[in-house]
DNA sequence: GAATGTCTTGACAGCGCTGACTTGTCTGAT
DNA sequence: ATCAGACAAGTCAGCGCTGTCAAGACATTC
């Protein structure tokens, strides 16, 4: 029936522990062996059974996907991780299984044991906000679970990878400057993100660079929904002053500036500039596309996976690895008016 | 260290296989003997191992949900569905794994077998056009491996969830129709999905109850993407009496005929009135909103793993179920100009 | 040449659970 | 009183693999 590890031995002529250390890469067998157990392990298919390596050893060769799920409906941005953590993944002959939290409540440390525990998970791949909650963390060190997080806020010591966002917000600001803008807008996303707050630091800092004052009244806070962006441009249309550009800092809630522009009679761009961050699917879908920044979510999912890998197999070369981004600039700026 | 099905039955004073008899809600035990294991259970906290039961038995109390990516990106579709897998599964005491699969080639037996025979799977989820590949149903037949299907094209014999795409996309036209459109362009899908089929009989339904015409000029082909919608919308406009309302097989290529409208000077609902299909987040955040029929994605994707689950369970209840859709009336569709 | 260390390999138990089989008990029919 | 049958619970091996320990084959040292 099953093609078994003592199989592979018996047709090679050793031992089945032998097979066992090919099988987890051990240094202590000799070349030659190691190439006749390969070969035969080739040539019978053998495919070991996750189960039995799970209960006898330490190891599952499974690893987690940890998403917050609080706030419906599913991202494209998670769906996009998750594709490059299969990625990864599936080059490295492991197994991932998505794990949707509700970050509050304790609700997380029943998924978390559920899947530490009951299924002997080797890694966590963190995403945003699931990064920094403090219990989860804390949780996952006392299970001794090796994990590595996507954009995290506090990077000190953190195995992942990230994007320079505060220098690409900075960039896309200036961007907005040098088009004549002086009035610009700001739309933040939620606090506990660390996207938010790096994207409001390369606006503010942006704004200085060009020299300009960094007014608190456009300055708005958002929940990175489309329905948050619509509710924060009607406040930011509302000023007597009101900005000739906005940056909000997602691509979901610039679609809601948009929208919101659309329903007050203003035209974009050529009553308002608009431009996001992320680059998601949708960005090019609007009219006119938007201009947003490019954030390589899948790549970044499955560097992180990779990092997450290398630690378990003792590779400790984990800092935070940055990413590049790119700014798409399309339709939805233009010159300021007048 | 961990508490096992050994420590249970030691503090209840009966045998393991008794305490593994009440796991597996096997029914030779009696009520008294079940409470009292139960409650050792429950006191003790204790989680019985995947992997152990995974070797020893024939379940792993494990499925998949399979899903092709050769169409970058990620869809919001496939992302709510799998939310709602996941929700039937965590209600049920099921794991999920996630499962990528390329249609062509033959990668999709190399992973459904890493699948079924490594993790010792117990059933899947097809999303389409997994639903019908006709190699791999065969491969899961091989195996035997439950699966069911969300919106298959072939219905018969076969468990899951469907909805009546047909009399939606009939309602929805037959709108379009009240509103005073006469020339009313399709643009359909990919063919091996079935929702391009049943939206197109629906379309061509509608038109005939209404004693219109079917014009072949008028259906014109796309791949579900906002790219091809913007092309289809492009051949539409070209034709010598452009429709004055065009049906979309879905949200994104409705997009993309929004799109092209505005590259093309024409003002929606004025000029033309566009309808898509599934009511993506992206239907509420375009301007001006879409009208489309809602598809309960992640209700489907739940429902179709309770039919898997109960299938596992041996309840043969398996037919098609069908959930209700409702129309989204919004403001992309208006009264036909003239 | 004996003692020591290094490298490669094997023997064996056991991870935590369940399947197949057996045992014991109680019921009602003969 | 005797036996078949139903039910409750137990015994035991073994799923496929790895950890621990031990042993054999060599090379190295003084």
């Amino acid at each position: 029936m099953r093609v078994r590890l003592e199989d592979v031995a018996r047709a090679t002529g050793v031992s089945p522990k032998t097979v066992s250390r090919v099988l987890n890469e051990e240094p202590s067998v000799s070349a030659a062996t190691r190439q006749r157990v390969l070969a035969a392990m080739k040539s019978m298919n053998y495919r070991p059974s996750p189960a039995a390596r799970g209960l006898a050893g330490n190891r599952s060769l499974l690893i987690a996907m940890l998403y917050d799920n609080s706030n419906n409906p599913a991202s494209t941005y998670l769906a996009e991780i998750q594709n490059g953590v299969l990625d990864a993944c599936e080059t490295n002959r492991y197994s991932m299984m998505a794990c949707p939290l509700r970050m509050l409540g304790k609700d997380f440390i029943r998924r978390l044991d559920a899947l530490v525990v009951d299924h002997h998970i080797d890694g966590v791949v963190l995403t945003p906000p699931l990064t920094d909650g403090r219990k989860l963390l804390a949780r996952l060190r006392e299970h001794k679970v090796a994990h590595a997080s996507i954009c995290p806020l506090h990077s000190k010591g953190v195995l992942g990878v990230c994007m320079d966002e505060t220098r690409a917000a900075a960039e896309l600001v200036a961007h907005l400057v040098g088009l004549g803008h002086r009035r610009i807008g700001h739309i933040t996303g939620i606090a506990s993100h660390g996207a938010s707050r790096w994207r409001r630091i390369g606006y503010e800092s942006a704004l200085a660079t060009a020299g300009l004052v960094v007014d608190p009244q456009y300055i708005v806070p958002g929940e990175f929904t489309f329905g948050s962006g619509v509710a924060a441009a009607r406040q930011l249309f509302a000023l007597p002053q009101r900005p000739s550009a906005i940056f909000a800092a997602n691509d979901d809630m610039a679609a809601g500036v948009m929208w919101a522009a659309n329903a007050a009679g203003l035209a974009v761009p050529r009553d308002l500039s608009v431009c996001g961050f992320d680059d998601t699917p949708m960005a090019t879908q609007l009219w006119p596309p938007l201009t947003t920044v490019h954030q390589p979510s899948r790549e970044m999912g499955r560097i992180a996976t990779l990092q997450l890998l290398g630690q378990l197999r003792g590779l400790d070369q984990g800092q935070l690895v940055q990413v590049p981004y790119t700014l798409q600039l399309r339709g939805s700026t233009a010159a300021a008016p007048g």
